[in-house]
DNA sequence: AGCACGCCGACT
DNA sequence: GTCGGCGTGCTC
């Protein structure tokens, strides 16, 4: 493991020498091979490998660590090649990996497989092929134009220069205005530029050629403005947050939504680079990265870069390259993968709207929380954490307060917005006195009536895609189930499909249903699209749009831009409508369902309740006046929704830990799932029995919940059992995972035919 | 996860 | 008689 010392190198040297590597077999061990002599003076620790693997495989691999020794009984073959002339995993971040792969309870393979994309990964031997950073050629304005008056470009010419000048004009044409739009060289050339003109402009100096890596966001070549001013509570929050910085590596900004934080983390980020430090600032979803990435943009220029799973693969090994290499972006603007990149000397990270629950990662292991990595990532590397959110997530908000971050409050509205009113309306009452119009209030159509009147627009918040909108028959019941998952289908309308929000298969929904015979199949309850028909029926003047999964995937874009323009005047969504988009003109929110938000059957439905409603209610009202939120429920009285109302952080907070406690919930224990998964259902239910008594009898029988099927109890063939450990405060997290490991051990040989995986810290 | 080996049914 | 089905087991 660690470097031999004295005559042992020399040893080694004559020997061979012996390295543990990651391979992407899914294992719990690092395989041992031998170094050639050959090749010993390339390899390092964390530098790429080309192994042998079994028989006939030869795979890439990762050197985890150098000089270690041979395990009695085990083979050692020899490293076929080392593809790269570097390390492409750097030592600190072979660290993180170490504590992904153990705390998460996954393999080094799971990890690898995660943070590195797949022209890098140990997967394909194939990817030998060697690095050619592609680069485009671009034009901006050189040194000659400099201070020169460029609004009349006849001038600067004579008028035998008329290629020059109309090379010149199309530049400028191509740039914009404020010249900020990057000009290739090819699309100035087939615009109708003269070669010969362009030529001389580059002799001059009135124009010059640069070089962009691909993937290196061009449009961030401009010249850079300096931060905006701050508010005067900007700054004192400003100065808290550093102060807290002095004594504690995390922080926690807790700003209500308007507030400004954007800008604070711009003159944090500013403050770190120009220390020579690295900066990760993380947001939980990409769609959100386009609108601060241009904030960002204008003042940090092309020291940043953007990094998440949307971007091509081809990019993304070349940030990572380039984050390995010697002259790595001193900022990098990413979703939860960007922690897992190369980072040379990280000394800021920043979570942006760090309650989200889209920073867990779900699926494939590892189960990580984008924002608890960085944490740990920032501590390997002395580096501070800024947390910020409106609404906290309990956990956060506990250590904030409990001491162990720092706690940094702002509660003023940027420009002194006007937090918006909350009109909790009770819909059972409503619907009883027969003064309900189908899901619409009389307030809610009121409100809609006036705010359109008012030439002001209304989102309509409707919790979930296609929730409720299942295929049922409405004479026996019968619903629709995906063939292989045990998931009922949710109706398309325009489509006329119901689809597996599982696993994605479409069905043909038949006329009549299949079980009674009689019933006309239809779907229940309302989705985006209902309510779509309702408001055009309520409101046949209003131009209504939809913004969901659906419709998404024809061009999100071009709905919010037509939002935004005022070209609607309702945007009905799910989720997506209550994230940071910042629309100027909604007078009036619609929450049309919050019942449903609070029902879910776990311990965060609260928090996410209070969470999305306030992030949602914060839409209103951002620019003209104060908002208002209509909050339909058949719950009126529920504390939750008073909470919501009065905007009382605290009281929600102070609630919330109380259940927990009571529950013992985090952050009163950790959690950790368990499940099985098979296609032989009975012994996927007694394998989770035994693993439950394993447990039991390890973390006491009180802290196992269990075993349970989940809501989906089938994907794909397999039948699922889990099983919820609620470890206590006082364990470490290495005792609770080597007490899991033991118990699942002890199942053995009821586990044949059956995978187990884990998520430690769920959401 | 791959990949090979291996042991049983329907094809030229 | 072989081709090929996917069950089982191993990979430093």
């Amino acid at each position: 493991m660690a470097w031999l010392s004295g005559h042992a190198i020399f040893f080694v040297f004559l020997r061979g020498m012996l390295v543990n590597v990651i391979t992407p077999v899914p294992l719990d061990t690092l395989f041992t091979y031998n170094v050639p002599e050959s090749m010993q003076q390339a390899i390092c620790v964390g530098c790429r490998v080309i192994v042998p693997l079994g028989r006939t495989r030869r795979v890439c691999g990762i050197v985890a660590a150098v000089g270690v020794e041979q395990q009695p009984g085990q083979t050692v073959r020899d490293i076929l090649e080392v593809p790269d002339s570097g390390p492409m995993v750097l030592e600190r971040q072979l660290e993180f990996f170490r504590w992904m792969w153990e705390y998460h309870i996954c393999t080094p393979a799971d990890v690898l497989k995660a943070a590195l994309p797949a022209g890098l990964r140990p997967d394909s031997a194939k990817a030998e092929k060697p690095y050619k950073p592609r680069t485009d050629t671009f034009v901006r304005l050189g040194r000659e134009a400099a201070g020169k008056d460029l609004k009349y470009t006849s001038v600067l010419f004579n008028a035998r220069q008329k290629a020059q000048l109309r090379t010149f004009d199309l530049f400028l044409e191509l740039a914009g205005e404020d010249r900020s739009m990057p000009v290739t060289k090819s699309h100035l050339m087939s615009a109708g530029a003269s070669a010969a003109g362009l030529k001389s402009l580059l002799e001059s100096g009135m124009l010059e050629l640069y070089q962009v890596e691909v993937g290196r966001l061009p449009r961030f070549e401009g010249a850079t403005v300096p931060p905006f001013e701050l508010s005067a509570a900007q700054n004192v929050a400003l100065d808290r947050i550093k102060d807290s910085f002095r004594t504690k590596n995390v922080c926690l900004l807790h700003g209500v939504t308007s507030c400004g934080k954007t800008e604070i983390y711009i003159h944090l980020i500013a403050e770190c680079l120009s220390q020579g430090r690295q900066v990760l600032y993380l947001l939980p979803e990409i769609a959100l990265t386009t609108q601060i990435m241009h904030r960002l943009a204008r003042v940090f220029g092309d020291r940043m870069c953007v990094y998440h799973s949307g971007c091509a693969d081809t990019i993304r090994a070349e940030v990572w390259r380039r984050q390995a290499g010697d002259s790595p972006y001193g900022l990098v603007l990413g979703a939860r993968s960007a922690v897992m990149l190369p980072f040379r000397n990280l000394g800021l990270v920043i979570v942006d709207e760090e309650h989200e629950s889209s920073y867990k990662q779900e699926d494939p292991s590892p189960r990580y929380n984008g924002r608890n990595s960085a944490i740990m990532l920032a501590s390997l590397y002395g580096a501070r954490v800024l947390l910020g959110s409106a609404t906290p997530s309990i956990e956060s908000y506990c250590h904030a307060t409990g001491g162990k971050y720092g706690l940094v409050e702002l509660g003023e509205r940027y420009r002194q917005l006007a937090m918006p009113a909350v009109d909790v309306v009770d819909v059972a009452d409503l619907r009883k006195r027969r003064y309900m119009q189908g899901l619409f209030s009389p307030q809610l159509i009121g409100a809609l009536k006036d705010t359109i009147a008012r030439g002001s627009q209304a989102i309509l918040f409707l919790n979930r895609r296609g929730y409720g909108s299942v295929v049922e028959c409405p004479d026996c019941g019968w619903t629709q189930k995906c063939d292989c998952c045990d998931v009922s289908l949710t109706f398309n309308k325009d489509s006329g499909v119901g689809r597996c929000h599982y696993c994605g298969r479409s069905y043909a929904v038949p006329e009549l249903c299949p079980e009674c015979g009689t019933g006309h199949l239809r779907s229940r309850g309302y989705g985006t699209q209902r309510i779509e028909e309702e408001v055009q029926r309520l409101l046949p003047g209003a131009r209504v749009a939809r913004l969901d999964l659906d419709s998404a995937k024809n061009g999100y874009e071009t709905i919010l831009n037509d939002f935004q323009e005022g070209r609607t005047d309702i945007l009905i969504g799910t989720q997506m409508v209550s994230k940071g988009l910042d629309f100027e003109n909604v007078g009036v929110v619609g929450i049309m369902q919050a019942d449903s938000l609070m029902s879910y059957p776990d311990f965060r439905s609260a928090e996410r309740a209070y969470q999305l409603m306030s992030q949602v209610a914060g839409r209103a009202g951002r620019h003209k006046g104060q908002g208002l939120v209509i909050l339909q429920t058949r719950q009126a009285d529920n504390a939750l929704l008073a909470q919501v109302r009065s905007g009382d952080y605290p009281a929600f907070y102070a609630s919330q830990m109380n259940e927990r406690c009571m529950f013992m919930y985090p952050p009163y224990s950790r959690l950790t799932v368990v499940s099985l998964k098979g296609m032989d259902e009975k012994a996927v239910v007694m394998a989770a029995d035994a693993v439950c008594k394993a447990l039991g009898s390890r973390f006491g029988i009180e802290r196992i919940l269990g075993p349970d099927a989940p809501v989906v109890a089938r994907v794909q063939y397999r039948y699922i059992r889990r099983v919820m450990i609620k470890a206590g405060l006082d364990m470490t997290s290495a005792l609770s995972r080597r007490l899991i490991l033991e118990s699942v051990a002890e199942c053995g040989g009821l586990l044949h035919g059956i995978s187990v995986s884990f998520d430690v810290d769920p959401s």
